[in-house]
DNA sequence: CGAAGCATTGACTGGGGTCAACTTATGTGG
DNA sequence: CCACATAAGTTGACCCCAGTCAATGCTTCG
């Protein structure tokens, strides 16, 4: 895995992610570095996609951060998922599909096109996969809103946040970099700017979590998975590597 | 259409939604009714699918509600989406696909196994028109979980009930029949039962909605989705039939 | 330097939670 | 037909978590 900036490089972490996510064969590995030279690059904060309009060809994260956003009615804004390196941007199966939400990117983004599967492809059970993640983490968004208080709002967004990122490769130890405000968070969560900050005191207090602005550092990912009754995500069964090898990232105490 | 309990009308109303997601073509239209002819029946309250375990054949509703669930670690109870005559439960494209939620009937169930569909079936389309409805709805749900207050949750929630029933045709001008309870209500919006039934104390008053249990009624629909803002749900281009012919239902004032 | 965005804090308020009682169905068996 | 049990709906009194408003730091950047 050679340095610097050239296309090669670029996509390593996305190969990364997919790779953990089913085994990838030979055929899609080439297809993916393939689609990884011709790469496209959005400023922050631009729209890459609008709620309603018509989606066009799939795209593969490379790097930076990007979010699925509706604006609500009243004013408000909310923030239905975040998309991470690796994670593809309008992949659905229906034929001339509409945008369900917009996205916007969080970075500078670098993004690809996703090479489209062959027949019985690794490739395509790699995006069903990814997928299944994308459904299962809109899930755990609902149980955040509905059923946790702030602490534990902004807890179990953290614990998934290094998992993921532990998936592509991102997240070494227990701190990770990223890009986001605390009223990104507030958007996640459904709280306030100013609860979120209150929140965070706590949390930095109690030893739990340190929040940098750029950097969020847990202290003990696996103590604080077990006090919110936290479980890793899984989409399929532990047969050889379908499933997300993340748990030993949480499992020393 | 014929009437009375014989297999080929069990399966009419799902056949009805279906074939409005996309246009059926004849071979599709007779699979679902052979696999209608082998329905089983699951009683209320019983759980179809548990969280983690295996996924099984693709069911299909032919009648009854039951309840996508996650049960939260400090004791309480999130409902994560409906399953409505139609749709379809634990279609996913991975392999060996793990459940993300547990699946309770909320009634009696009828349900048959959704028949596989062949190489460029319409089957497979319309799974895939409703594969997108369900991230939809579940789009929906943080939404509202995230960023409204009580009474715009009931009022959203009970729209997208209408749209969806009528859908399945069986939403005869503003009312409907529903099997749920306020405590049901409650764990689906992240309120409490107490104040669900406080706000539909209010709702009954402002002549908004009008609950008498078994049965909602919407005085005027229309007139409630503009005041929350609330917009018919879309996931293809406006094509043919691709659209799900529902707003009519909500135009008249 | 000022401007703009983000983080932080305090004082006050209110929407919704909690607790607890009571009522109204809907059964169910004697 | 009534006695009893159970689940669902209804209401009041009280409280607290998180929202609101507003001021003040703290960076970064032109």
């Amino acid at each position: 895995m050679s340095a610097g900036r050239i296309p090669h490089a670029a996509n390593a972490v996305a190969v990364h992610r997919l790779s953990k996510l089913t085994l990838l064969d030979e055929a899609s590995a080439r297809a993916l570095n393939k689609a990884g030279q011709r790469c496209r690059i959005t400023p922050g904060q631009h729209e890459l996609c609008a709620e309603g309009k018509a989606v066009g060809e799939p795209q593969l994260i490379l790097s930076g951060w990007a979010a699925r956003v509706r604006i609500v009615p009243n004013g408000g804004r909310q923030i239905l998922g975040l998309l991470l390196p690796g994670d593809l941007i309008g992949h659905c199966y229906q034929p001339q599909p509409v945008a369900l939400s917009s996205v916007i990117a969080l970075t500078e983004l670098m993004t690809c096109k996703a090479p489209a599967p062959e027949q019985e492809d690794s490739l395509r059970c790699a995006y069903a996969m990814s997928h299944a993640f994308d459904e299962a983490y809109l899930l755990a968004q609902i149980t955040r809103l509905g059923r946790m208080n702030a602490s534990d709002r902004l807890a179990d967004l953290f614990l998934e946040l290094l998992e993921r990122l532990a998936l592509a490769g991102l997240a070494p130890g227990y701190t990770f970099h990223h890009p986001l405000t605390q009223e990104l968070v507030a958007d996640m969560t459904g709280l306030t700017t100013v609860h979120v900050n209150r929140t965070l005191k706590t949390m930095r207090r109690d030893g739990d979590a340190n929040w940098s602005s750029g950097q969020l550092t847990l202290s003990n990912p696996a103590a604080l998975a077990h006090r919110i009754g936290r479980t890793p995500t899984r989409v399929a069964q532990p047969r050889s590597r379908f499933i997300a090898q993340t748990t030993h990232q949480l499992d020393p105490n």
